[in-house]
DNA sequence: CAGAAAACTTACCAAATGGTAAGTATTTGT
DNA sequence: ACAAATACTTACCATTTGGTAAGTTTTCTG
């Protein structure tokens, strides 16, 4: 690898903005983290606020390459929405920090939140056409497509990134557990959306 | 009133934590909303971490008295949980600013959460109970009650507390689509919980 | 009314933070 | 080989931050 230290500062970046948070997170801790100094990260990305931009941009690129690499468009039904589920949940499993960001972006808009919202957007006009097709076709139940969409989304990513909610429940967030609420999400969404 | 300056301070405060992030937020940020001095925030509170813990106490005292407020221990089977969703929609909409901080703590663990998680527990542990018994009564579905109860927790508390979303989607979030979203919440818990 | 406790304010301060300026080593294109 | 671009580092700096110390005013109490 020649340098590679844009690419090690992103990462770096995308970590901890999406794990301890933007603000929470100095420019100094970062460079500490990576050996360098401050001024290695200031002269690759003009400023704090660039570098949180570049990171939704690696976020959201990998949630939807999970995803796009996920759905088979063969899958009718159901089956798609695990797929996505399944995905959705390996991605929260390998690399936490990306779920993290984009929810961390989503709550509090902001700046960066423009190209979050325009790559969701494409996202989820997709998903609401599938949505609104399987109801058509008879297979889900007739409901709010966006708002349906709303509720899954919601459950899902707060199910794979509310650790501290399943300590209040008494299970611990591990890996085990976690395979436990991908099975359990799924069969809970298997009942909200097939008809009957 | 005697002074109240303690009590505004600590309504200030959690809106601020809630909407805008504790990192986010700055004592001379608080002190001058207030129209006083940062120091007689330290007076009150004895450091900004302090604070923070009174707001969440607060919080979750605010969540405990609406929801069980809104439980109608004569209420069973669905109407129960619906009775808690529109309590909770209720909250998003008076004062979103406590599901937020609720969900910030939550996510991040850090200082305060033990105070959280231990009220939590008590809340979901009485949750639990319900919906084992709902189920062997065979009202609900045979899912597990713990992994059911993130999910639905996270599925009320995303659609009532995530803006950015509901815009990528379309929808403005304002009072009049998050009753849309708080009637399709309910439709949509009703056809995952329901058994047939 | 005296005095003490409560409720502040003014005056600082050390540390941390994002960012600039200028220098140095390294790679690269010709 | 050499100049120029690239990839950094060292040296600063203004501002912001949470917090302390020491006063000052207001309120309660005996």
């Amino acid at each position: 690898m020649p340098t590679g230290t844009r690419d090690r500062i992103l990462d770096s970046a995308l970590a901890a903005f999406g794990m301890r948070g933007y603000d929470a997170t100095s420019l100094d801790d970062l460079a500490a983290d990576l050996g360098i100094t401050k001024q290695a990260i200031l002269y690759h990305y003009s400023s704090k606020e660039a570098l949180l931009k570049a990171t939704i941009e690696l976020a959201v690129n990998e949630l939807g390459s999970a995803l796009s690499g996920a759905a088979n468009p063969q899958a009718r039904g159901f089956e798609r929405i695990e797929d996505l589920v399944r995905a959705t949940f390996s991605l929260a499993a390998r690399r936490p920090e990306v779920l993290g960001l984009i929810r961390l972006v989503s709550r509090q808009g902001g700046v960066a939140s423009g190209k979050l919202a325009s790559a969701m957007s494409v996202m989820l006009g997709d998903a609401v056409r599938f949505v609104e097709a399987e109801r058509d076709a008879g297979r889900f139940r007739r409901l709010e497509p966006r708002m349906l969409l709303l509720a899954v989304y919601s459950a899902v990513v707060g199910v794979a990134t509310e650790p501290e909610v399943m300590r209040a429940l008494g299970l611990e967030p591990d890996l085990r557990s976690l395979v436990r609420a991908r099975r359990e999400t799924i069969e809970f969404l298997r009942a909200a959306l097939i008809a009957d």
